[in-house]
DNA sequence: CTCACACGTGGGACTAG
DNA sequence: CTAGTCCCACGTGTGAG
């Protein structure tokens, strides 16, 4: 027996050094490092926080928080001065290409700078915290960046940055900071209409719905901040604002429905669900992005700059919804061409992302085809009807379940969401694809063309309204009663003694989901028989796994995120439906407990809460919601350049696929290297063998042995 | 171009070849895969289901449905041979130890199949999704093979394979196949202990914890299927044995919880947990393979064999409780020396993992000093205490929250892990880490140390099974009702209709989390002023960040897996604790829609259940489950091979900066390529301006040309 | 409080039957 | 269309610092 025990951990090891040892046979290492970094960080704009004199404001007060350091971290170190140095004092259309430019032209320059922190900072790469933290941001700024790529993307990048002194709204200047990034839903239209000057809106941006997401942390004042009841005031303000505009008012009130619960408390999250807050002026609705992106990308804002009124939105998310890539055509899973946010979706980049899109499960596609709401069906007509209540569209979607979880945070991550679908459409297609617009999503870049962007991504950020997906759980659930006659889960939610929640309208949840339309609707193009419900579209029918999703979609307001609800799929739902009693029993079996003490029902219940804990909790999870939405970014940005390295026809391009490619592709260079360097070494030594050396030096004029030395140094 | 995708092709699959090819080096490979996939399930001993009559074996009925394909897929290439046709056959005992070396003899066989697979069955890469798979499972294999490598491993891989025909009870055929890897708890000693002879064991291994999990995706059988009632008596056997053995019996009672539930045709998850069961024999634990693993192991189990009793267990949980690897010290972050499972946890390789090790939050560490059994707590006695009960250890820990989700099947996944801590105590602390032993962490190879392992191994394993964690959540927010006097949720379980939740036992979910004691436990060495609660130790209260941790766990039987529970976290939980009335609203309130369903409860709340539906999902979830795990382990393998690859030294070792520095590198190296080449070059067409090259040629016999072609190629 | 992980889950896409 | 597979993102919990 030992034999075999022990043998096996021998070869454990022996495999794990394989690992090693094998690759280590070929020199190389560390030195390049450092330059991907920097890239990624500015772009983002994220579309949520567009409502303008969102109450949300004053949720803000948590703002200045920890979390922001994340970003903060980052942008200081590199992308600074690109964002705020450029961005602050242009204009957004402008910022936009400049900054863009910048990153074509200047190549690497942030690499570099990168690099030497790396090297310079840490002789070796032994500290990795800090030169890894650093260029971990980096790598957000680097996305922003590719972001910005994609004609959506075309945002200014200071808006993330310094929201803090411009924000018209109440919030404090601490508070912005951070949030400000969030800013967000007025106002990405900008990049597209080429409005550069948005900046009055930008006070608008103001960004309520990620001010609450970002929870400064302190705890205490969160909860008790006057927030929630303020919120809805906001809420009710940019419902008009959209509806000045051209919008449909039904962005947020619903987002409210988080507000009221917790026994007045509320936890804050009021708004969480992002929203859609899309965009009247050009027509190009104004995507929504989530808190965590704002967080990331506005590293900066603290400190630096107070991109006064200058800051700008930014359909990062737009632009990724654009983002079928432009021209980009998918076939099957293994061409990807698609816009893989995540791995692939870089525009002109390489083809890596085959499938790998995915990006946010939040709003996905659900294209248009899908898209329920009729106003918003046309890609073109963005003025009128995008928002979408996420309350109300919520219905049809799966995705309402997916968060699931119960944080009360989680509301705020499904905001606008961009299209991007990971299927994109393609040229072919046309149509209007879109992608989700999940946190990641808006994190982020849309990378695709440049131009024709505008357009596109005004279209598809109207389709993006729609489907805003997920926010509240509830409106999903509710749906199914009526079509399905099993779903209890939120239907109740109305009972609810908060008459905001119902009231409101909904929240997001649009229809994300479907969209397939793209090749010709394997699923997708059935999507759903969609309702065409007026007003808020989003359904997702088509791909329903298990239930039906009836289209229609009451407005439930249950208001609990989805996080909320009980992990229980809907299909799980219990039968009860038929009318049986619906007392707290029913209540309590429907809702899930967290609803209810969120909804201030727990009292009624004779179940207490310790405020404190809530709170707390509340804010940690939704702190720790957007960084680790940050550190899935960095790595999936990481991944997303690491495929455009690599071959780039190669695979697939799932993670795992582009990891390893580029496993064997580091070898084979390894390989090459040694063989060419073995081949140079050769000659020059047949070379010196001759005496012909220096003639070769003169005549060449090249210093061979310094590279080889090099070359040797770095590869030992 | 065209030479760069062909080569990423190549690459890849050079890469998946790599993968196997370089630790080829080492033979092992997959064969091992399959041997660690093998050692998983046997092992798994769930100690919830080890309560001997626990009703909840009738949930196994379940087992066999749909996921299995999964495994079955990978398997089936490669593995397909050796677990089946040799574990149906032979012994237990035997087998294990023939596999075993097969595996290392072998060699790369598997790896081979799949190589084949992958090259021939896609002559490009296109086929991601076949070729992909299969190679992608061949990276569990490895992971699997790793664990082998650990003493614990040594279990026989027959077992998982083919469960089928060989089951005892009265399961269907079907059902058993994929489930029956599952087979557990009972048998892991064997190995240890050294018994080969387990044969007969075997029968009682029959393993219903995993079959609950495995689900065979035939739905409606699954609930329906008579298999959940066979189980029990198994489950009693199994109980037996363990007494017999010498264990303390507190192991599975609890576990039915869950099987009661679902108003009769329970969900089956009743096992899930996992559950450690610890040899009583040699002293060796075994320890708990998760239903994830097994799945992947059992891969062939369906077609194939239908391995008679044969089938036999394994510990191969346990062989990585020994993980804490032997003597390698972990010191802080920076240096990885740990045993990071996936990252950089490989024992003497590179120092690549810095922090990432993580590995599976499951158990994690608990580590003894938190460990509350009295029993347990010596390293060396293994003999008598080491089955914790799954419940009852729950209080403390917090990971009985981490999971929440709902799904019924959450439960299997726990198991008994091995130790394989992130921070791995290392030599200076030898007390006695461990690793966490989530099911990532099962898939993963231990690697430390061969010997020394033995003992190590087998202390540390007992300590795993401690830990065994999480499995249900109810135990923990029990506790905290007790304690704090807030904790609802899960309370009520014992009320539920079904006695045999309560009764039982608990179930898993023992102490698992804390464990710091190594460094001198910032948090973990409070642990919990343990209470040394007798029976079942599991109490990681020395972390707690939130709620203070009453070690009291009063066994209430929830029985709902951490999955099943809302994700509020426990702090959420509502004060009502008081003894307000807890009638059924507090139970609603309380225990999730969920639970109450699984419980049965619904019935009596007026809840119908469509019981087709949550048939499916429980078996799909489960199942996806296990696929996710799956991805998630090839990516991180490759994630690990990859930083290997890169400089060592470098940094700190995240994800993301692995992948990060991933990119540097292979800028970097093409840097380099490129300059060297064109040196090459140069020279080259310096000789031939002179007319040296054919002189050249013929005194080096290089052919220089051609490499730089395929250079170049490759650059472009 | 930060950073990093793993987990479980919902869901989209795609392929087959 | 269903079922199965893959992949992804999310939110959460949790360690370690």
């Amino acid at each position: 027996m030992s034999e075999l025990e022990h043998p096996d951990y021998a070869n454990q090891m022996a495999e794990m050094n394989s690992f090693l040892n094998l690759h280590t046979n070929s020199p190389d290492h560390h030195q390049l490092g450092d330059a991907s970094a920097a890239l990624k960080r500015q772009t983002h704009s994220y579309p949520n926080s567009v409502s303008p004199s969102s109450p949300s404001v004053h949720s803000m007060s948590l703002v200045g928080t920890p979390k922001m350091n994340y970003d903060d971290m980052a942008f200081q170190k590199g992308q600074q001065t690109q964002n705020q140095q450029q961005g602050q004092t242009q204009g957004q259309g402008q910022q936009q290409q400049q900054q863009h430019h910048q990153h074509q032209q200047q190549g690497h320059p942030q690499h570099q700078n990168q690099h030497q922190s790396h090297h310079n900072g840490t002789g070796q790469h032994n500290n990795p915290h800090n030169g890894g933290r650093f260029e971990d941001y980096s790598f957000w700024n680097d996305f922003i960046d590719d972001d910005r790529n994609s004609p959506a993307a075309t945002t200014t990048h200071n808006s993330h940055v310094s929201p803090t002194t411009t924000l018209p709204s109440q919030a404090k200047p601490q508070t912005h900071r951070s949030p400000a990034n969030l800013t967000p839903p007025g106002q990405p239209p900008q990049k597209y209409s080429g409005n550069g000057g948005n900046n009055g809106s930008n006070g608008n941006n103001a960004r309520y719905p990620f001010e609450m997401k970002v929870p400064g942390i302190t705890p205490n004042e969160i909860f008790h901040s006057p927030l929630s009841e303020p919120m809805d005031p906001q809420n009710q303000n940019l419902a008009n604002v959209y509806d000045d505009g051209s919008f449909t008012p039904l962005v947020s009130p619903a987002v409210s429905s988080f507000d009221p619960p917790m026994s007045g408390h509320s936890l804050n999250f009021a708004m969480p669900n992002a929203f859609l807050s899309l965009e009247p002026s050009d027509g190009h609705p104004g995507v929504m992005m989530q808190q965590q992106q704002q967080q990331y990308d506005d590293k900066k804002g603290g400190s630096a700059s107070a991109p006064s009124s200058a800051t700008r939105k930014r359909n990062s998310v737009a632009g990724r919804a654009a983002a079928p890539r432009g021209g980009k055509a998918r076939s099957g899973r293994a061409t990807p061409v698609g816009g893989t946010p995540v791995m692939g979706p870089q525009s002109g980049a390489s083809s890596v992302a085959g499938r790998v899109a995915k990006m946010s499960p939040m709003t996905r596609p659900t294209g248009r085809a899908s898209a329920r709401a009729g106003s918003l069906s046309g890609p073109n007509s963005v003025g009128g009807s995008p928002l979408v209540n996420p309350l109300v569209s919520a219905s049809g979607n799966k995705d309402s379940w997916s968060s699931d979880s119960i944080s009360p945070e989680s509301l705020p991550d499904i905001v606008m969401p961009p299209p991007q679908t990971r299927s994109s459409v393609s040229s072919s297609s046309s149509s209007g694809h879109m992608k989700p617009a999940t946190p990641s999503t808006l994190m982020d870049l849309p990378k695709g063309q440049n131009e024709d962007i505008d357009m596109k991504d005004a279209n598809s950020a109207l389709e993006d309204a729609i489907r805003v997906t997920r926010n509240l759980t509830s409106s999903r659930s509710s749906v199914s009663l009526a079509s399905t006659g099993a779903t209890p889960l939120m239907s109740d939610a109305n009972i609810s003694p908060n008459t905001n929640i119902s009231s409101v309208s909904s929240t997001p949840q649009i229809a994300a989901k479907k969209q397939q339309q793209q090749h010709s609707g394997k699923k997708g193009s059935i999507s759903g028989s969609s309702n065409g419900g007026s007003s808020s579209g989003g359904n997702g029918p088509g791909s329903s796994k298990i239930a039906p999703q009836p289209p229609s979609r009451r407005s439930s307001s249950v208001s609990a995120s989805p996080a909320l609800m009980p992990k229980i799929s809907p299909q799980i739902k219990p039968m009860m439906s038929e009318g049986s009693s619906l007392d707290y029993q029913t209540l309590l079996a429907t809702k899930s407990n967290y609803q209810n003490i969120v909804e201030g029902k727990h009292n009624a219940l004779g179940l207490q809460y310790p405020e404190h804990l809530s709170v707390n909790i509340a804010s940690k999870r939704t702190s720790h919601k957007l960084a680790e939405q940050g550190r899935r970014n960095r790595i999936n940005n990481a991944l997303a350049d690491l495929g455009k390295l690599l071959v780039p026809e190669s695979a697939s391009t799932s993670k795992a696929n582009t990891v390893e490619n580029a496993i064997d592709y580091i070898r084979k260079l390894k390989t090459e290297l040694v063989e060419v360097t073995t081949k140079a070494d050769r000659l020059q030594a047949f070379l010196q063998a001759k005496g012909l050396s220096d003639e070769f030096e003169a005549t060449m004029g090249v210093l061979v042995k310094e590279e080889d030395k090099n070359w040797q140094g770095a590869e030992s």
